[in-house]
DNA sequence: ACCGCCGGGTGCC
DNA sequence: ACCGCCGGGTGCC
């Protein structure tokens, strides 16, 4: 008793001295101080001081060790078989420096190492030689001690001193057995015994993922996360704008993440436990559900309305917002005529509808619109009813507001139709102690209905949600706000931004949603004690742009972590650019439990994942699928697609050559034809096929513009080798670049996929690099090229430098002959600008030195245009982007884009029509490349002109085109490598008329 | 803790 | 009896 009594006394002085060091951060640390042990207060100190917290990324496991934990009976934390447990290193220990005390997921202390072990491991863990992990792999029946079992993971070249420090102190690594972690290993079931918990290793495929694989783990990660989540439901009354299905849907899954009592992922319960199968660790109270998600929806699908639905639809206890109603007279004096343009019809009736269509508008907050120029400020006119005292503070407010002369937004539609007039907010402070305001009072207590607040002494808490997004968007949001907000109610919407935003919990708090965006949450955060953010606790918080807090150092990362809230959601296209750290982050912010401690999502989830591990997969499968609603535009609800998109016109217009242009193609034509013809007599079309490839693009360039051919290397015969190892690979790189600029999308004869990180051998044939070395590496001495046969040697391979900027020749002339083709865009370039100067326009070709060819006459025609191509570096391609996205007058109305520049991302849905200069081999990469404009946010339809010279070799293409959309509808792939390469040879038969 | 360890009591078999 | 052995008291770090 005395004893238990005099640890208790310590923990509390430790956490005292923990709360004294870091006290500034936080009441909200002080209000979770009841429920929190002390490791957590310890790991969380330790979070800040290393918010990085040393990267795992490297680690091994350097091996296991079996040890004891002590004192259980000192302490609370209860451990059960098979549970992670994690190691804190607690130096100001009074009875020994070296102590090692253990805790369970939940952070509650559990014991501590035997001092023995402790001793080595002290060292270990100070020097940071090696993370040591914990899993309790059985219980005794005792009460004094259970067994540990502990693996050193860290880095290969601290291996040594690790397994010397132990041995000092007596102790010897065992090789490691991956089935000791818990992670992957399921409940320990009943029946389970020691014996074969101990001695069945799970078989790992344990091999650590390529970038490439993890990217495409992340690409998979998201896909697919609709199923069961097709139930709708209807908007509240207040929601203006009718959703679509898919909206409706994702009301109905947020709503239901919000509301349901559904254990968070991972968690089961057992008997009167409730066990969390990934870590063991089982508790007697129901673990706090994890209220909200990640609504990562591609952009375009409506996010924000949906959010805005959420917000009207769901208050507590599943009801709607309780909001005032108020009168919506479409005569109103005060009347944005872009609101106005914007209604549409159903708004109308809704309105009509209304009880109070006879009263006076309301307005209900006002606030400066930072976008809109006036002072960044905002100013609340009428807070909600909750309050008594609360019909008079309008006036008041905006007597403040008036005297700091302030333009303010104010809404008469819903809560936010936008004001210039300043003397608007001082008018409807007498609006509100009129008659009519008294009567809706009246009539709206009559109605008994869904007052929640204070008034029926029903307290509900909170009721404010918070959203933080990016400046970009939040003029976006008040739009939104404004267009979606029915008409007949009003809300209150307050920016929190600018030097003068209020900062007033209290007033925030009583809002219906509060904007602000991370920098401000950011600035306010570095002084936390005064930070009104942190201060208020939001019925939901809500991250636009998630993907955008990523980094957990970062000051932003932490306000945002720091947020009290009962709800949080992420809105993002994108949640995971990267990394799984970022994952963490969001995961964090939602409050996983446990993941939420950077160990327990290392240990279970990050590192059995970067090993390869397939269950660690799964779990991160089963994680994210819990928690994200993704939906693309090309998800489908009930076969449909979610969203419509406008038409897309697809023509094709045959360019004439002019007879000189006719004379010379054939005599280039007849010259490549003569030496495929050869390599078809010699069966060596294979062999030479980069040179095949080079001939044809010669052709096919020709098509676009006889010019281009001058720079361009003549065709390079089997007898052209080079004769020195420099020139030879001078020879070869320009192979490859030739292969790849080509737009034939070679594939790796190896794993017939797309090229990754190609490289081409001396017998001039492209592969993956991983590929072609793994074929090096297992045939050694015999290995041959798979497509020629030619003996291999690894330092022969010859690496792509990289898409270099070809200067072209015709840049600087300016007096350059147009070409049959070129006439024929100019022609519709001409006629476009005439007609509404204000389409904007892709022109797209595969060579860059066509699309620098076009710069001239493009200049010279005083045509505004930018350009978009491979070799660009990211900073200029996004000027490029934003400069063509932009709807301002005088932004570029042309785009110069290379076939494939840019990845599936590239948003230019300024353009609608789509100028493809010359075909492509693959019918897919046109198809992609339409997509650039022919997407989700294209309001218009989409025209397409493809130019195809008439008898040329893109006529053929264009049959090849044909014949191979026609093997995919009828799924007839290419199935192997003989399969591919025999058609890759009728197709130049075919492109050669041979 | 059905242990280990400590230290006092004890002392042929 | 400056040992061994016995058995009670005791127990994390």
């Amino acid at each position: 008793m005395q004893f238990a009594r005099s640890s208790r006394r310590r923990r509390f002085g430790l956490e005292l001295r923990f709360a004294d060091v870091f006290g500034v951060e936080s009441a909200d640390r002080d209000r979770d101080r009841d429920r929190d042990s002390l490791s957590q207060v310890l790991r969380r100190t330790e979070q800040q001081q290393e918010p990085a917290e040393e990267e795992q990324e490297g680690h091994v496991l350097f091996g296991t060790l079996q040890g004891s934990v002590v004192g259980l009976r000192y302490y609370t934390g209860v451990v059960n078989k098979g549970e992670m447990v994690s190691l804190v290193r607690e130096p100001q220990n009074p009875y020994d420096r070296n102590a090692v005390m253990v805790t369970n997921v939940y952070g509650n202390q559990v014991g501590h190492i035997r001092r023995q072990l402790a001793a080595p491991m002290a060292h270990i863990m100070d020097n940071n030689l090696a993370k040591v992990e914990g899993v309790v792999p059985y219980r005794t029946n005792n009460q004094f001690t259970m067994p540990v079992h502990l693996s050193f993971w860290g880095k290969e070249e601290k291996r040594m001193e690790v397994v010397n420090e132990l041995s000092n102190h007596g102790f010897k690594l065992a090789p490691g057995s991956k089935g000791l972690s818990a992670s992957g290993q399921g409940p320990s079931r009943a029946g389970t015994t020691l014996e074969r918990f101990w001695t069945v290793p799970r078989k790992t495929t344990a091999v650590a993922l390529t970038p490439e694989q993890l990217k495409n783990v992340f690409d998979k990660l998201f896909d697919d996360l609709m199923e069961d989540k097709t139930r709708e439901m209807e908007a509240a009354e207040a929601v203006g704008t009718p959703l679509l299905p898919h909206q409706k849907q994702a009301l109905a899954w947020m709503a239901s993440r919000e509301n349901s009592n559904d254990l968070p992922p991972f968690w089961e319960q057992q008997n009167n436990l409730y066990l969390n199968v990934l870590t063991n660790f089982a508790v007697k109270e129901r673990p706090d559900k994890v209220q909200g998600g990640i609504l990562a929806d591609d952009m375009g699908l409506g996010k924000t309305l949906t959010t805005i639905a959420l917000i009207l639809t769901n208050f507590h206890n599943g009801k709607p917002l309780p909001l005032q109603k108020c009168a919506a007279s479409p005569k109103s004096a005060v009347r944005v005529p872009k609101m106005v343009k914007g209604r549409n019809s159903s708004l109308e009736s809704e309105r009509s509808r209304s009880h109070f269509a006879e009263e006076t508008p309301k307005v209900s907050a006002s606030s400066s619109h930072p976008k809109r120029g006036s002072e960044a400020s905002d100013v609340i006119v009428i807070s909600d009813s909750d309050d008594a005292g609360e019909g008079v503070a309008p006036k008041k407010r905006a007597k403040r507001k008036e005297s700091k002369g302030e333009t303010s937004t104010s809404s008469t539609k819903g809560s936010v139709i936008l004001s210039e007039d300043s003397d608007f907010a001082a008018a409807l402070g007498e609006f509100l102690q009129g008659p009519s305001s008294q009567k809706k009072k009246a009539h709206k207590k009559s109605e008994g209905g869904d007052d929640t607040q204070g008034k029926t002494g029903k307290s509900v808490g909170a009721r404010a949600t918070l959203i933080v997004c990016p400046l970009s968007v939040l003029s976006n949001w008040l739009d939104q706000f404004e267009q979606h907000v029915s008409a007949d109610v009003k809300m209150n919407v307050h920016v929190y931004y600018g030097t003068e935003r209020i900062r007033d919990p209290k007033f925030l708090a009583k809002q219906d949603v509060v904007l602000t965006t991370y920098n401000i949450l950011s600035t306010d955060y570095t002084d936390k004690r005064s930070s009104p953010l942190q201060a208020v606790s939001w019925l939901r918080v809500v991250l636009d742009e998630g993907h955008i807090v990523r980094n957990p150092a970062a000051l932003q990362s932490k306000a945002v972590l720091a947020l009290t809230a009962e709800r949080r959601w992420v809105l993002s296209g994108t949640p995971v650019q990267n990394s799984l750290k970022d994952l963490w982050m969001l995961i964090s912010f939602l409050k996983l439990k446990p993941f939420d401690i950077r160990e327990w999502w290392n240990r279970v989830i990050q590192r059995p994942v970067m090993l390869g591990d397939h269950s660690g997969l799964q779990n991160l499968q089963a994680l994210v699928k819990g928690i994200t609603l993704r939906r693309t535009k090309n998800s489908r609800v009930g076969g449909r697609l979610l969203v419509e998109l406008p038409q897309k016109k697809v023509f094709v217009e045959h360019v004439t050559l002019t007879e000189d242009e006719r004379r010379r193609y054939e005599r280039v034509r007849k010259d490549s034809r003569a030496i495929i013809k050869r390599y078809f007599r010699e069966g060596t079309v294979l062999t030479n096929y980069a040179d095949v490839l080079a001939i044809l693009v010669r052709l096919r360039q020709f098509c676009c513009h006889p010019q281009l051919l001058e720079g361009a290397a003549t065709p390079a015969g089997p007898t052209e080798k080079a004769s020195t190892p420099d020139e030879l690979r001078q020879y070869l790189v320009k192979k490859i670049s030739l292969v790849l600029s080509s737009g034939s999308d070679e594939e790796c004869a190896v794993c017939l996929d797309s090229l990754r990180q190609p490289v081409i051998t001396y017998c001039a044939h492209v592969y993956c690099k991983p590929c072609i070395c793994e074929v090096i590496r297992s045939e050694k001495e015999n290995a041959k090229c798979p497509l020629c046969r030619m003996q291999l040697n690894i330092k022969e391979l010859v690496e792509y430098p990289g898409e270099q900027e070809n200067l072209d020749a015709a840049q600087d002339k300016d007096e350059c002959l147009s070409s049959s083709k070129v006439d024929a865009l100019m022609v519709h370039l001409f006629q476009l600008r005439s007609q509404d100067p204000k389409i904007k326009s892709l022109v797209v070709s595969q060579f860059t030195s066509f699309l620098s060819l076009l710069e001239v006459p493009l200049r010279q025609h005083g045509f505004d245009f930018t350009r978009l191509d491979g070799s660009m570096n990211q900073k200029s391609r996004v000027k490029a982007i934003q400069a063509f996205q932009d709807t301002a007058q005088g932004s570029p109305t042309i785009m110069l884009l290379s076939l494939k520049a840019g990845g599936v991302g590239l948003n230019l849905t300024a353009a609608s029509r789509v100028f493809l200069m010359d075909p492509a081999w693959n019918p897919a990469a046109e198809d992609q490349c339409f997509d650039r404009c022919h997407r989700l946010g294209q309001k218009v339809d989409v025209v397409i002109i493809k130019f195809i010279v008439k008898d040329s070799v893109e006529e053929n293409m264009v049959e090849i085109q044909q014949k191979k959309q026609k093997l995919v509808e009828k799924a007839f792939g290419m199935k192997n490598a003989e399969e591919r390469k025999q058609s890759r040879i009728e197709d130049i038969r075919a492109l050669m008329e041979l």
